[in-house]
DNA sequence: TATGGTCCTTCCAGTAAGGGCAAGGTCAAG
DNA sequence: CTTGACCTTGCCCTTACTGGAAGGACCATA
């Protein structure tokens, strides 16, 4: 299988399929005679395994970790968990961080006219302690 | 005022103040006669400004504008907003796609023993189709 | 057989937003 | 006079890729 078919088959583009042998998170391919990558169905498992960990956020060093884990058959699951509770960690502190600046910006983005005069609260947040220019003007 | 003090005045680093300069972000400021930069208050207060935009998650090209925005004293308030809810709406779509990712693995987490068995749930859905392996096992 | 178009290969460079480190100049204190 | 804490520039490192150039390979058609 060469690698346009690959990439098709696990929606990773031909590019990032040869940087994730760059950085030894694939293993390297077979050679066809004229040098071309042939592919295993083996190695599409191992590239869709890698996609499925990506759309859950995880970075590529953890998917690395999530690979190994997956490959040894007398893993611990604790393992797997531990990492996956770790990763929830952090997506529901960016969740946080995410939800307080969509608050406030809302926040802001209402107060402001919004039309050609040039007051205006967002600009003032930025100048100001106070976070909503709301009460002036 | 040299740029240590402009770093502890405005929570930004002596490195990233240099950074911003670089990219055009920042006017360069004054050289002192040992070459040293010397800030005014004003670059002070851009820096600032910066900073709070950072905080709301504005990424420098934006930061950029709204800095123009800022200091075009004929600016329309509308362009600051319109700026702004297209950042606000990036900022949601991102929420969205974190809770989606938080509620999958927090599923995955619930079924997965964690404990020093191999058969692991969150290992499988990377394999499956379905996103939960719950029902099995 | 020439030609064109589409694949494949490698390598180089760039992105965002800085961090780290090195080599060298400066300054103030003891 | 020396030490430590500043400052300067410059270059590489990070993450997770993407784009492009230059050069082979393959296939169909005129």
């Amino acid at each position: 299988m060469n690698i346009s078919k690959v990439a098709k088959l696990t929606g990773v583009s031909a590019k990032t399929i040869r940087y994730y042998e760059s950085i030894e998170l694939m293993p390297e391919p077979m050679r066809a005679e004229n040098g071309y990558r042939d592919y295993s169905d083996k190695d599409v498992d191992i590239l869709k395994f890698i996609q499925s960990a990506r759309k859950m956020g995880f970075a590529l060093k953890d998917v690395g970790n999530l690979l190994q884990l997956w490959q040894n058959k007398n893993r611990a699951s604790r393992d797997v968990r531990e990492l996956a509770e770790r990763h929830i960690k952090e997506v529901e502190n960016r969740i946080f961080e995410l939800q307080n600046i969509r608050d406030t910006l809302k926040n802001l983005v209402e107060c402001c006219h919004g039309d050609d005069r040039p007051d205006c609260p967002i600009l003032n947040s930025f100048v100001k302690e106070n976070n909503c220019g709301c009460e002036e003007t």
